[in-house]
DNA sequence: TATTAAATGCAACAGTGTTGCAAAGTAAAA
DNA sequence: TTTTACTTTGCAACACTGTTGCATTTAATA
């Protein structure tokens, strides 16, 4: 299975989104650390164990909004989240890369691709594209 | 703005996706039929103005899963839903169009394109792609 | 270490979606 | 048309998700 990235530095990674390096965060980001695929709310409850619902929720909206993960929505499904590449800004998430659904063990992952499609309506002005996908993963292929 | 589809014959569609004929079934699809774009439950709460809060809910579960209507998730935004074409069965909803965010009217709406992306990753199966995509509309933008 | 700003925890609440059950409505056969 | 079987609706109650205001604690910096 794919690694989504992996946090290196966890100082200064939150120094770099400009969030304060707090225990909290940090374990939140051991987490996303732990997992090589996006993962839900509910994994990083779990996970946690002990923790403060209202602390959490805050995290991940300032992780959101700073650009350390980013929200991938699968239809039907509980929102999922995985760490962004270092290059995300409070401004825009750049991703290269489209969400991968697997059917057999439900891992969602991000997938960089060489040629991001590219799609023209006639009188559409097209700023971003999301994409995703559904299907098997390498690993439950073999 | 592009038209998603119309209903002509309402106890049709309902009859051809397995659904009795109700008043309330009837009134929400009128209600898709008078936008021409993805709607979301606010619209359509407030279209109802008189409803029961529960039975909307089964209601649009019923159609989203007899493949009436089909689930748009925009990020951060809420869940619009928009008709569905009427090849579309309970087992798989089969769409070959993309859902198109308008930054400008906020519209989302169903895009039909003529080639739609194909998208390969070596190992991986991919069985359905679902592209979101955000710009400035054909509306918006004359 | 002192100061300032940010993060956390608590209480309380709003919105969203679900379930069980009884009543009403629909479809189809007698 | 009436009967019957099944589906839909409405009510009450509830669970889950996410938010806000405010007091307290913690982190960054001088």
């Amino acid at each position: 299975m794919q690694q989504c990235c992996k946090v290196k530095n966890m100082k200064n990674l939150l120094r770099l989104k400009k969030l304060n390096e707090t225990p909290f965060r940090k374990r939140v980001l051991d987490i996303f650390n732990k997992y090589p695929y996006a993962i839900s709310m509910g994994v990083i409850e779990k996970e946690l164990k002990d923790y403060n619902r209202i602390t959490l929720y805050r995290t991940m909206k300032a992780f959101v909004k700073n650009g350390l993960i980013h929200e991938i929505l699968m239809g039907g499904e509980e929102t999922k989240f995985a760490l962004c590449k270092e290059i995300c800004s409070n401004e825009a998430h750049q991703h290269q890369h489209i969400h991968f659904k697997c059917k057999q063990c439900n891992s969602v992952t991000c997938v960089e691709i060489a040629k991001f499609p590219v799609i023209s309506l006639p009188n559409y002005k097209i700023e971003e594209l999301e994409i995703q996908a559904t299907g098997v993963c390498a690993a439950c292929q073999s």
